[in-house]
DNA sequence: CAATCATACAACCGCTTGGTTGTACGTCAA
DNA sequence: TTGACGTACAACCAAGCGGTTGTATGATTG
């Protein structure tokens, strides 16, 4: 069912999850740059550059415009922030799990000690 | 310099990039789970599960505590919300940029041709 | 047109990953 | 003590990943 949901997570935290990648990222949150601008600041090939472009294409955290003979690439910001959500889902969990406790703690329960601390 | 914090990351996300371990994550958010309790939820073998485990351990999002002859393993909320910190520096540069339009618009720039950029 | 630039992609290679099975060790209950 | 349980880890394997080189295609320039 929703496991194109997952499939999403998979691809972003695949993505983030090579330095090379993540600096890519930082440098086309601010302005939008071709790939032969993003793979003269590394010591690789064109081509493996191009490949980390591909993937954070692939996983919708940028995004690609023509312009004349350049592929100009961009950071999709909405996706980023997606990301973030998907944490703030796991931190819900946790928050609520506290609240739980936290009710536990403080229900109107005379006799038991709630010692512990 | 800082390449520890990259390293970092680049555990984290990689732990975060399997669908599996997010899946570990969320049950230990809740409550501590010993590996047998975890394992006994997928369709793989109990090695495998905690091999995936020690992925989460390693990357620093889970913590593991002796209790008899199990092993308890529970979420490390503040490792979580770091990852979050990392998201959000990203975005912070976006911001800033956005910023930066922004002035430029505003600016009482009425000499200036701001083309070639 | 030809030459060049920017890009895309296929094929390949060594290393890592996610899975398996098997073995070994510490802890608990009889 | 014996046996079962919970865990850890080594060895192995197929598949995927990050890198390379080489080739093909489109747009721009002379």
């Amino acid at each position: 069912m929703e496991a194109l949901l997952e499939d999403r997570a998979d691809e972003m935290f695949h993505a983030l999850a090579d330095r090379t990648r993540r600096d890519i990222l930082r440098r086309v949150m601010t302005e939008g740059l071709s790939v032969s601008d993003l793979a003269s600041g590394y010591d690789m090939s064109f081509a493996a550059v191009q490949k980390h472009v591909a993937v954070l294409e692939r996983a919708g955290l940028i995004s690609k415009q023509r312009v004349g003979r350049e592929q100009r690439a961009r950071a999709e910001v909405d996706a980023i922030r997606s990301i973030g959500s998907l944490l703030d889902e796991l931190e819900e969990q946790w928050r609520s799990r506290v609240q739980r406790i936290d009710d536990l703690l403080t229900a109107d329960e005379p006799e038991g000690d709630r010692r512990t601390r």
